[in-house]
DNA sequence: CCTGATTTTGAAAACTCTTTTCAAAATTTC
DNA sequence: GAAATTTTGAAAAGAGTTTTCAAAATCAGG
C-alpha cells in the first residue's frame, strides 16, 4: 500500500541508480503526513519521533532528493531557513505569510499570472519560475 | 555638497543619539555610487578600494543602519545572500532576475498590485509588504 | 543467497553569510 | 579639554546547511 509519492520516489531512485533505504521511506512518510510548510529542522524532529536514529544530515539529503524528484518544492520566505511543501499533484500557487503567527495561506490569481507574463514579455524576458509572497496579518491575528 | 541621502542619514543619526563617523560617510558614498543591487561583500570590496581600513563588520552594521533609516531596502533573491538597493526617493517596484547573467530588471504593474490587494482582502489578510520575483532569461542571454 | 561494487548513513567538521564580543579609538557633550 | 557614550576592527560566535569519512546498508550478478 505504497503511496503514489512513494512510487515517484522509487522511480526516481531506480532511474538514477540510487538506493532505496528505510531512512528515505521514513522521511517521505513523515513528510507526506505534515500538511504545513516544514523546515528541515522541523521535519527532523518529527522523523526522530518515529526513527530516532536518523540524523539531521540525512533529512537534509533526503529533502534535496525530494526536490530533485519533484516531490517537494523548496520555499524561502527570507527568514533564514528553507521550507518544503508537497509538490506532487499540487498545482502552482503563491503564498501569504502572516508575520504575527507564521501561518501560510496559499492562493492563485490567474490575472496576476497573466500580467506577469505580459510585463516579462514586454521586457524580452522569459519567465522560468516566479515567487510571489504577501507578508501581513491574517484574519485570526487582527 | 552633501547629498540628500547624506542628510537623511545625518538626521537619522542625530535623532537616535548615534554618531557620525567617517566610515559611515564613506560607506554611504560608495553605496550611492553603485547603481546595481549590491551584497554586503560586494560593497565591502568597493569600500575597501577607497578606505582599506574599514572592516566587513562595519559594512554590515552600516547597511543595517541604512535599512533602518530607509535609505536602503534589503532584498533576498534566495541565493544565500542579501542584497541592497537604494530606497530614498525610489518608489516601490518588483524584480525580474536573469538566472543566466544575474541581471536584475525592475518593474511595476499597477494591476498586479491591485489584484494582490483583492485576493488578500478576500482572505481577510492585510498586506504589510510583498515580494514578487520573476526568475528567467533576459533578452541578452537568449 | 552470497559476494563485491557502490551508495548511504550518522556524527562531526566544515562552510557561508551574518552577527556579536571586546578592548581600543573616535565622537559628542558640557 | 575631559568625560560619557558610541563606534570600530578583528576575531569569535552563530545559524542553517553541506561535506567528509569510515562503517553499514543496498543491490546486481553469479
Amino acid at each position: 500500500m505504497d503511496s503514489k509519492e512513494m512510487e515517484v520516489l522509487q522511480d526516481y531512485i531506480t532511474q538514477n541508480n540510487l538506493k532505496i533505504t528505510k531512512q528515505r521511506r521514513a522521511v517521505l512518510n513523515v513528510f507526506l503526513e505534515c500538511e504545513n510548510h516544514v523546515s528541515a529542522e522541523e521535519l527532523y524532529k518529527l522523523v526522530s519521533e518515529k526513527e530516532p536514529k536518523i540524523g539531521l544530515a540525512t533529512v537534509y539529503r533526503t529533502l534535496a532528493l525530494f526536490t530533485q524528484s519533484q516531490l517537494a518544492h523548496e520555499l524561502d520566505f527570507g527568514d533564514g531557513q528553507k521550507r518544503y511543501e508537497h509538490q506532487f499533484m499540487h498545482s502552482h500557487h503563491d503564498h501569504m505569510i502572516c508575520t504575527e503567527c507564521g501561518k501560510i495561506l496559499e492562493f492563485t490569481h490567474p490575472l496576476i499570472e497573466k500580467f506577469q507574463e505580459e510585463v516579462a514579455a514586454r521586457n524580452g524576458f522569459t519567465i522560468t519560475s516566479h515567487k510571489l509572497h504577501l507578508f501581513g496579518i491574517c484574519s485570526d491575528c487582527r
